[in-house]
RNA sequence: GUGGCUAUGGUAUAAUGGUUAUUACUCUGGUUUGUGGUACCGGCAAUACGGGUUCAAUUCCCGUUAGCCACCCCA
């Protein structure tokens, strides 16, 4: 926030403490201790600094819930088999106009690119699939055993205008499975999305269709240019201009106009090449088999130049608003070649987690709503301290407690109980332990609980097991 | 990228063309220094930025920026 110029407003006036409070008592009676002292008004100097449009910090209190994200997203990843993988924000720009394509927002518009120092094009990355696919490239992975089966999780960058659930620089975390041409892989693919996503807590609906081979597409845009352009006058402005830009994104308008026409125009269904039907047609009776529900959904065409047979998108069951897809991908059956590789079968998906982050919070604030709802105790227990030698020795014993994994907080800074019992109260655990002089002589400390207000005197030495007993409940 | 709405402490809000901008929460200190969750007393903290109209702007006007919503796109 802006600090201007304070414009002299309170001259505070210094009633008390001309000289340094000599002794506790004699100052005691004469300075009431309940009136802190004002402030001369501090002009704080130099720039304000803001956050970039589109970029947003992670606060500490939705640490918790961003760790669960992505604890759950591992653990599904693992569990399925596939296997970590890193690749570098900052790519070559080319990259990712080969893979994606010009002629498409994400390129054309939404790119972070820039010269580098030594004058190359570099782009910051709006995805991760053609990274990885350079990777396979780069470090021979065609000699893996098939398929290759990795997992990410990490930010993009998109240069779109900020909305709710969309930023300019956001997290994704995904799959891809490479090497293998089989209907079972697309299916896998949507159980590990659609399962993450029931994991966390959220019911979604998956929409799914083919778009054929490079060569079925071709025949079929072919087919719907046509028919579009014998109902022009029926579309949207919009759609008109799509019509010779990119009349695949006709199907999926939005305008009730466009939609209208829609339903009497030729399906990209009915221009797959007998092999990807028989694909496609696997991949929804493997789908049956997972018990995984699925919309089909012919209008449903995706952004990337890329894709190839299957395509799907995941939604959140009650969603409104426009920022709703929560993840999508596809089969990619031509990148790797087009990267400069061997042919190479392969499909993925990627979930945004700002969306799904927006989808838990409404979850959570309904939860929050209701009359019973209690907030969850953190899983540890608090550990306060009086005196200095107290506090000497309270060091010494909160890491024995974390040696054994036992979660301690504290506030150390503070010498007063009351105060850490506040903190200990905020932080909403069930259990303080307190440690002052008589305890230290004793070789003791007091176990307090925080919701009854008994106390137990428990010997030192066996601190550890009693707490590892009390935090086990 | 296009259009609409909005902008007051960290959060949520009140008010006004004219002294010191309301209130609540949060944070912080205290209520005679070994006991928190309720009470009481203090403290920190705001009119987004720039320009214009005016004797006077937080208030009216314009621009910028940001946020939200819709389109577009997508995650």
């Amino acid at each position: 926030m802006p600090r201007k110029k304070a414009p002299a407003k309170k001259q505070p006036k210094k009633v008390l403490a001309k000289k340094a409070p000599a002794k506790k008592k004699a100052v005691k009676k004469v300075v009431p201790k309940n009136v802190a002292p004002k402030k001369e008004k501090k002009k704080t100097k130099g720039p304000n600094y803001a956050t970039l449009r589109g970029m947003k910090d992670i606060l500490p209190k939705e640490g918790v819930s961003w760790q669960h994200m992505y604890h759950t997203a591992e653990d599904i990843a693992n569990a399925y088999g596939f296997s970590y993988i890193e690749t570098p924000i900052l790519e070559q720009a080319m990259l990712f106009t080969r893979s994606i394509g010009k002629g498409t927002d994400v390129v054309d518009k939404e790119m972070y690119v820039f010269e580098d120092k030594d004058g190359s094009r570099v782009c910051l990355r709006p995805e991760v699939t053609a990274s990885v696919a350079r990777s396979y490239i780069n470090h021979g992975m065609q000699t893996f055993p098939q398929p290759v089966k990795v997992w990410y999780w990490g930010q993009m960058f998109r240069h779109d205008r900020p909305q709710a659930g969309r930023y300019r620089q956001f997290h994704q975390f995904g799959c891809e499975t490479l090497g293998v041409q089989s209907p079972v892989v697309d299916a896998e693919l949507i159980a590990v999305a659609y399962n993450t996503l029931r994991d966390l807590g959220i019911e979604t609906t998956v929409r799914i269709n083919s778009i054929g081979t490079v060569e079925d597409r071709e025949n079929y845009i072919v087919e719907l240019v046509g028919y579009l352009r014998s109902k022009r006058s029926y579309l949207s402005d919009e759609s008109k201009k799509r019509i010779n830009k990119n009349p695949l994104r006709v199907l999926d308008s939005k305008h009730e106009q466009d939609q209208a026409v829609m339903e009497e125009a030729p399906q990209i269904l009915d221009w797959l090449s007998d092999k990807s039907r028989g694909f496609f047609m696997n991949v929804l009776e493997y789908l049956d088999e997972a018990g995984i529900p699925y919309v089909l959904t012919p209008t449903l065409v995706r952004g990337l130049d890329y894709y190839t047979d299957t395509v799907f998108e995941l939604y959140a069951e009650d969603d409104e608003g426009s920022q709703s897809a929560l993840g999508g991908g596809g089969r990619y059956n031509g990148l790797i070649e087009q990267l400069g590789g061997e042919e190479t079968p392969a499909a993925g998906f990627s979930l945004g987690i700002e969306r799904i982050a927006m989808v838990l919070k409404k979850q959570r604030e309904e939860l929050e709503k209701q009359e019973n709802y209690k907030p969850e105790k953190p899983g540890g227990i608090f550990f306060a301290q009086l005196g200095e030698q107290a506090c000497k020795r309270s060091l010494y014993l909160i890491e024995e407690l974390r040696r054994k994994d036992l979660r301690v907080y504290h506030n150390l800074a503070k010498s007063s109980l009351k105060a850490q019992l506040e903190t200990a109260n905020k932080l909403g655990v069930s259990h303080t332990l307190i440690l002052g002089q008589k305890e230290v002589q004793d070789e003791t400390i007091l176990v307090r609980n925080m919701e009854s207000g008994i106390q137990e005197v428990v010997d030192q030495k066996k601190i550890a097991n009693t707490v590892q007993k009390l935090l086990s409940k």
